[in-house]
DNA sequence: CCAAGGCCTGAATG
DNA sequence: ACATTCAGGCCTT
């Protein structure tokens, strides 16, 4: 009997999904919406709102996700090296306005520049005798000037973020609708928001929407695909346009299956680990 | 449909 | 010390 797919928290945290996650002894903290989440190492969770949620997605038949996507040596590699890999269930506002910041950006940046956001924007609370910022709801951050947020380093984003959430708030974009929609036409929607282009759209899908055939493809993907997967995906130039990276993620499907997202997360974490590039 | 350049910041390199 | 290069994705032309 093979062993059945567990959590490995760290692995999971430190992998580009999260930023507003910090270790305190042997739990890990991190902030989720209006939430705070306190994980120990086997994963599991208690909530300063104290509600259930299935942050890890337990509910997906993980051992048979594995087994769909690992249709060749690199990926079999990655999934048995980072055992316990996990895609995260996230808030899908500050996932959206997490990976707004994050074009054209980096991990430690896009970090220092969340935290920025919160403490500026996001009520303070305690929770295990720690303090924690919240992450500004959609109405603050609609309300917030350009020039505040350009304080969090955010630079030509702030405009962006300041759209996104009156988009929010105007409820031109339901998260809970875009749950139950299928990928290409939530994928539609989403992709109005400004600051939001085929990449982020793409981690918002996967990251807090449950759309797990979204393959998020940002420079390092296509460095991956390149070096491993060169005669099954073809990649001919350096920038992907539009419809370019559409086909692209059509063939991806077909090589990886429904369960695609799950595969870019096991090549994005293997090849940042080869590089050493940080994580938090 | 595609190509090129601008937008911003901070770290790394010269 | 200072200047240049680089990483990074979206938008406009």
């Amino acid at each position: 009997m093979q062993k059945k797919y567990t959590i490995n928290v760290d692995i999971s945290i430190n992998s580009g999904q999260v930023f507003l996650w910090r270790k305190y002894q042997d739990y890990w903290y991190g902030v989720n919406g209006q939430n705070v989440l306190r994980i120990d190492n086997l994963g599991k969770i208690k909530s300063y709102q104290n509600k259930s949620i299935d942050f890890f997605r337990n509910k997906d038949n993980t051992d048979q996700i594995i087994k769909s996507i690992s249709k060749d040596k690199v990926t079999k590699n990655s999934v048995k090296k980072y055992f316990g890999l996990r895609l995260m269930d996230q808030d899908p506002f500050q996932c959206l306005i997490s990976f707004i910041v994050s074009s054209n950006s980096n991990i430690p940046k896009i970090k220092q520049s969340l935290e920025c956001i919160c403490a500026r924007f996001g009520d303070k609370i305690k929770f295990d005798n720690k303090e924690f910022f919240l992450f500004p709801t959609p109405e603050k951050l609609s309300q917030a000037s350009i020039f505040e947020i350009k304080k969090c380093g955010v630079g030509y984003r702030a405009k962006f973020i300041k759209e996104a959430a009156k988009v929010v708030v105007l409820k031109k974009i339901d998260f809970e609708e875009l749950r139950k929609t299928n990928y290409s036409e939530a994928k539609k929607h989403i992709c109005k928001i400004p600051g939001v282009g085929n990449k982020v759209a793409d981690c918002v899908l996967l990251f807090s929407l449950n759309k797990l055939e979204s393959f998020p493809l940002d420079r390092w993907m296509i460095k991956i695909l390149e070096k491993y997967y060169l005669d099954e995906f073809k990649i001919m130039t350096k920038t992907i346009t539009e419809k370019q990276y559409e086909i692209l993620h059509e063939k991806i499907v077909k090589h990886f299956g429904p369960y695609a997202g799950f595969a870019q997360q096991f090549l994005f974490k293997m090849e940042r680990e080869n590089y050493k590039k940080k994580w938090l």
